[in-house]
DNA sequence: TTGCTTGTTGTACGATCGTATAATAGGAAT
DNA sequence: ATTCCTATTATACGATCGTACAACAAGCAA
């Protein structure tokens, strides 16, 4: 018999460690690989853990998605801020930053999936709503600083925001239908497009 | 004991019965409940029978793709031709049908995400990209009938694809944010930025 | 009728799932 | 030093998974 290798960590630490190696197993199996055992494992503690810190494997994956989305979010406002100070720069940095990676990357393509898989609960479609409705903050947030009029900044961010999604999910499936480069100069042109129409109508 | 529901079908019959039963039960459960076992039940059959058609249940699903994906196409191929002759009109028939009926359906965006949570499978990511280049060539046809000059459509019809499947995506994820209505009208204008773009550069 | 082929059934098998729980270890308080 | 508390482990449980396979039913050939 081996000694049991107990080790004991702070409770936030020891759920942020949890969520991080949800976070690992999603990137590298998906969502149907994503077990207590796996995340256990992957933790390095035993799967009976995962029940003492969290209300089932559902409340684990919405806490997960949460983080990841944090991630994302960080991610995006490091291009932005890379990309300076002009307002027009920092919107184009901020859409583009989905075609390379951290962002357009197959693993978190994985991830992403997974959460989506799950969207039927109430849970995680609630975690959804409220990432997506930062995501969409932001981009109005940055169009309003070019000038954008307020009442054309919501559809021009919803559409802004599917585009993008679009292309990233294409990238990520099918990546050798057109490059990060023609993607970006699809966003691009839907930028400019939006820029244009603001400045003809106030004309 | 009761008699055993014997039932003898042509094979091709067995075949289609056992793709519909599986297309339903991604549409009702998801990913995690197309089980061999629940098919088999949705289908009427022994869960044997499954095994005997199939190359393992991944064959089955990616032959499910395949179905459901002609589905859709016969879906926007019907929307086009109710849409007369006019090639504009055709095209945007094209693209708003995906926000309506039966295509914005959470039953058909549950299956859709079956499909990718399983893209890591060459199989299922072979018949994702053949289908969806079918999507953009049947785009790029509608697109050259209104007179995009060729060496535009390539682009247009990506971004096009991408615009649509974005705003489909949250549009099924999350009813709420914008209505079908919307999304129809951001579909339009970038059709619109798309002509006048090459009726510019043409000038 | 008899035999053969084959679609079909029912079940068994080993693996894995989520969850619950008794036993244990280590730190803190007395 | 002793006691208590709780994070942690290890395991058990019932359910479900994909697959394999022997037994069976129905149609066809002879």
């Amino acid at each position: 018999m081996s000694k049991p290798a107990f080790s004991r960590a702070e409770p936030d630490a020891r759920r942020q460690s949890l969520i991080e190696a949800t976070a690992r197993v999603l990137a590298r199996d998906g969502a149907t690989g994503a077990s207590v055992r796996a995340i256990a494992l992957e933790a390095g503690v035993s799967p009976g853990l995962v029940g003492h810190y969290f209300a089932g494997i559902d409340g684990l994956v919405a806490e997960t998605y949460a983080a990841v989305g944090q991630q994302v979010h960080v991610a995006l406002a490091a291009a932005v801020a890379a990309a300076g100070d002009d307002p027009r720069a920092r919107v184009v940095a901020y859409v583009t930053a989905s075609f390379a990676p951290p962002i357009a990357d197959r693993a978190l393509f994985a991830t992403w999936i997974a959460f989506w898989s799950l969207s039927a609960k109430p849970i995680i479609a609630a975690r959804h709503d409220a990432l997506y409705q930062s995501y969409r903050d932001d981009l109005e947030a940055l169009l309003a600083a070019c000038g954008l009029p307020a009442a054309d900044r919501r559809l021009a961010a919803i559409a802004i925001t599917a585009l993008v999604d679009g292309l990233w999910l294409e990238l990520c499936l099918s990546p050798g239908n057109f490059t990060p480069g023609e993607a970006r100069v699809l966003a691009e042109r839907q930028l400019e497009s939006y820029f244009d129409r603001s400045a003809k109508s106030r004309r």
